[in-house]
Formats: C-alpha cells, structure tokens, sequence
DNA sequence: TTGCTCCTCACGTCACGTGAGGTGGC
DNA sequence: TTGCTCCTCACGTCACGTGAGGTGGC
C-alpha cells in the first residue's frame, strides 16, 4: 500500500506555516521530505507532517529557537533508529544512555510547560482583575456598561 | 516623597531584558523612562517597570508582536489618561467608546489566554504519553530505567 | 497553450545581539 | 586617576517574508 505524498504547499496549508519555513527547516537539516518528483520537487509523507507539527510545538508552543529543537529532534531520531533496528551492534549500555537522554529531555520539557502553564493561569487572573477595574471606573462615573456585561453588584 | 528611580542596567537585570532591548522600545515608542540623569542617562520609574513587565508578558506568554503591543498599550493608556483627567473635556458618550474598546481588548486577551492554556495541557498530555512509551519500550526490551524512575508494572 | 504550483537565488524585515569608540559620576 | 556604567552609531543574526525570473505537470 502506498502511501499519498504531499506537495509543499498542501502540506504548509495543512501546518499552518509558508513553503518558505518548510525550505527553511530543510535548509537547516531539521526537515526533508520523504521524496521528491520526478522533476524534482518536494514530496512529504504523512511522518513529515508529524514531525513538522511537532517542530512548530516546540517553537510556538514552548517557545524553543531551532538550535534548541534541532538538539530534541536528535535525541528522539536516536532513540527511534535504536527502536527499528534489530542487528545487534547496540549494546545495552548504549541502549542505556539514549534513554536515559529521552527521559532527561522528556522531563525538561515536562518542567517547561508546568512552568509555562503557572505562568499562563498568573496571567489570566490579572486579566480577570483588570476587567473588574474596568466595572468599577463605569459603576464609579455612572458610564454606561457593553450589553451582556454583568453590573459589578454584589462582590466581596 | 520622592521615588528612587532605577538606571537603565538595574531596570534591564529587574525584568530579565538587555538594555539594548529597552532603548529599543523607547525607539519605537512603546516605553519611555519618567525621566534623565543631568549627564542624560535614562531613570526608570516603578511604573516603567511595571510597563516593561507587562510589555514582556504579551510578546513572551501570549506572542503578540510590538507592533499587536502597542495597539494594546495604546488604547489601555487613553483609558488611564481618561482616569486621571478631571477636566470636563470628555463626553460621556466618548467615556464609553473608550471603555468599550478596553473591554473588547480585554475580553481577546483572555480568549487568548483561554486557547493558550488548552493547547500547553494537551501538549502536557501528549508528553506524558511519550513518558509512557519509552518506559514500556525499556521494559519490552530489560533495559534498566534511571534510578528514581516507576516501573510500568499496573497500568490499565 | 493556459494556469497553477513548483524551483532557486537574493534582498528585506523584525527584534534584537554585539562590538566600536567615547562620555559621565562615585 | 581608575573602574564602572552609560551614551550613540552601526553592522550582524535569526527566522523567516517577499518578490524576480524561470521550469514542470494536469
């Protein structure tokens, strides 16, 4: 069964991002495509787009520059050549020492979005009181609130 | 009483930005410091500061850029200068436009944050899952985990 | 053949980083 | 006077944006 390649403009549709960051992200050896055309342009399979959702998380989510990226990706590609390849030139304390890489980056990563999220739910709450301020400069000068806006009535 | 105003490396150090990054925002416009020394270095006051944080907090944790953040700050300043004025030259009917528009920015700011906060819990998710994959690939295969770590003994 | 997407340069932009060379206050 | 921080250019960098000019497949 084989599987639908895409063009670089569906799959920079379907991520959300241009044909130029896909170039980029080639350019830089965090990407390529899985083939080409015969008159040589790009063709990504399903695991391309996999792996550039996964870069554009790690970038617009965590908020990683791409060096920093790059090194993730590498300790995951490791791990997942280890995981496929079944000739038995890998030791076991080499086994070892990839997973115990994954697991180091795995927890970074896992502190960052802890950290990132406290810092979001911080945020919130700020925006929560700012609204209230608002509600009470209209109550204070009698100005007229937006409809659907609830009267700051009853608040400890 | 007079506040102690802050030089431009103390202010840079307090809100973890270089100073080429502040004298930068003066430069666009977004924050200027309240005042200069007589040799003509930059003073900051705590409201500045305030200002920076604030600055800081939309371009790190929500991802506006300057040019999104100084729409924000702009219509947030003409409702603090709103505040502050007691002469009779506002109409009640441009009160309410302006509170208006602070409203409106505040409700996409929390709308913002809302979506934010859904995408880093499922990426949240999505990591703990991968946790979860290289430990059952470690025990698949006897690999030692690092000290520490839960086996993968009673999961559903 | 006509559109459409693709290709490779290559210069532009945003948000700063990083010296170069000089001045100012404890 | 010696450090330290400050100042203003001004070029460099990262992650792309944006044409310029040309090729390829339904």
């Amino acid at each position: 069964m084989t599987e639908s390649l895409l063009r670089i403009g569906e799959a920079a549709e379907r991520c959300g991002v241009s044909t130029r960051t896909l170039r980029y992200y080639e350019e830089l050896g965090l990407l390529a495509p899985s083939g080409h055309s015969p008159g040589g342009s790009r063709r990504y399979a399903t695991a391309d787009i996999e792996r550039l959702q996964h870069i554009r998380e790690l970038r617009d989510v965590l908020g990683f520059d791409l060096d920093q990226i790059r090194d993730i990706l590498a300790a995951e590609d490791r791990l997942e050549e280890m995981r496929t390849e079944y000739r038995k030139g890998v030791s076991a304390k080499r086994q070892e020492d990839l997973l115990d890489e994954c697991f180091a980056i795995n927890d970074r990563l896992q502190q960052h979005v802890a950290t990132k999220l406290g810092v979001l739910e911080g945020f919130a709450a700020e925006l929560r009181a700012r609204a209230r301020k608002y509600e009470d400069f209209a109550a204070e000068r009698g100005i007229r609130l937006p409809p659907g806006r609830p009267r700051p009535a009853s608040r400890p």
